[in-house]
DNA sequence: AATGGTCTGGACCGATCGGTACAGACTAGG
DNA sequence: CCTAGTCTGTACCGATCGGTCCAGACCATT
């Protein structure tokens, strides 16, 4: 074997991603990833194959890297009332705490659904109905304790759910700041008492 | 006065539009608006300042003819709470309706707020304030009338309705279908019940 | 009919796009 | 030390980007 790579593919994925989430796959050149990297564009297409590639593998990695993460700590909440609170709470603080406000990867990304590669796609979806099942699941826990009423349909309210997070990482991209963010983030509580 | 127009400005607004609600901002050309138009790449700057020009009138143009009119005729529907109802079931069956799924340009362009020139962003702002504006009256005259619980603060129930709006167009961009944004919609209405 | 002003079509501009080619730097195995 | 194989850096590709230029078509006025 002559000579390693001088870089780690997956920095390069990662630096890629930030690219792709702040400004948007459209938006964003291949030299706008070799100059956020350092990597030389014969080296980078030596590695991936190509602009789609690359989104691809970010998208892939924000996704079992933050949206699977998040929603493995969420479910280790016992109260799910609680567990939903934590959910909105969390996504507001990462609304506020990102200085760039790039919002979430894949609801910037699900707004051109129709316009992806079916690999995106199905990355897109999964996430949403993955999120969708937590809340639903969520729900219905706290339907069986006691703690939620009855009343509202576990599918509906956690699609409404999801409607209200999209809302917020959509809004809390430079549109609101921390008191509308988190009165809206209050409000999803209501569908849920 | 020698020789007229042959196009009229409006029209060729309105076809440009339609691309940048379609496509995005980022993802449109000249040519693809050329194309779409029949104009010819020396007419169109004789007429508009350039891509941005045009995107700004087109920007205003969807703000006029499509949000301001709706809100006009929903203010114009006396019950509070069925005005609130009747603007979800607009957006809802618009969603459905156009097969191009383009969603709304307002809230499109508003995933990209901090990445626009300050006279769109003030266009997005000013639609999102007079949309919030519109729920929150709906919303006190509804606890005046004594249709809506007092409990539900008008200023932040607004809010989660804008928030579940912007949801909604993101993800009746192709994401969900039928069934599911009229869940959501249903369930916007249980914030004010 | 001549003039003057405006609009059209399309050639053209430099810059940048995503992607490729390849010379040379480099190292593990012989 | 040599060779075979892989990675790097850069020049380069055709296509397309947003935007400009201008010759010529056109018509109202005189």
């Amino acid at each position: 074997m002559p000579w390693e790579k001088s870089f780690e593919e997956s920095d390069v994925v990662e630096q890629a991603m930030q690219v792709f989430w702040e400004k948007g796959y459209a938006a964003t050149s291949i030299s706008d990833i070799t100059e956020a990297t350092g990597i030389k564009r014969g080296s980078l297409y030596n590695a991936f194959d190509g602009k789609d590639d690359l989104f691809l593998r970010s998208l892939l990695k924000y996704d079992t890297e933050k949206r699977k993460e998040l929603l493995r700590r969420m479910e280790d909440i016992e109260d799910p009332r609680e567990a939903i609170a934590a959910f909105f709470d969390y996504i507001v603080s990462d609304c506020l705490n990102d200085p760039n406000k790039k919002g979430c990867l894949l609801v910037n990304t699900a707004l051109d659904y129709l316009h992806l590669d079916d690999e995106v796609q199905k990355v897109v979806a999964d996430a949403f109905k993955e999120l969708t099942s937590f809340f639903e699941q969520q729900i219905k826990r706290g339907q069986q304790h006691g703690d939620i009423p009855d009343t509202a349909s576990p599918k509906a309210t956690a699609k409404a759910l999801i409607a209200i997070l999209v809302g917020i990482r959509v809004l809390g991209r430079g549109m609101l700041g921390k008191t509308a963010l988190q009165q809206i983030a209050e409000q999803a509580q209501r569908l849920i008492s």
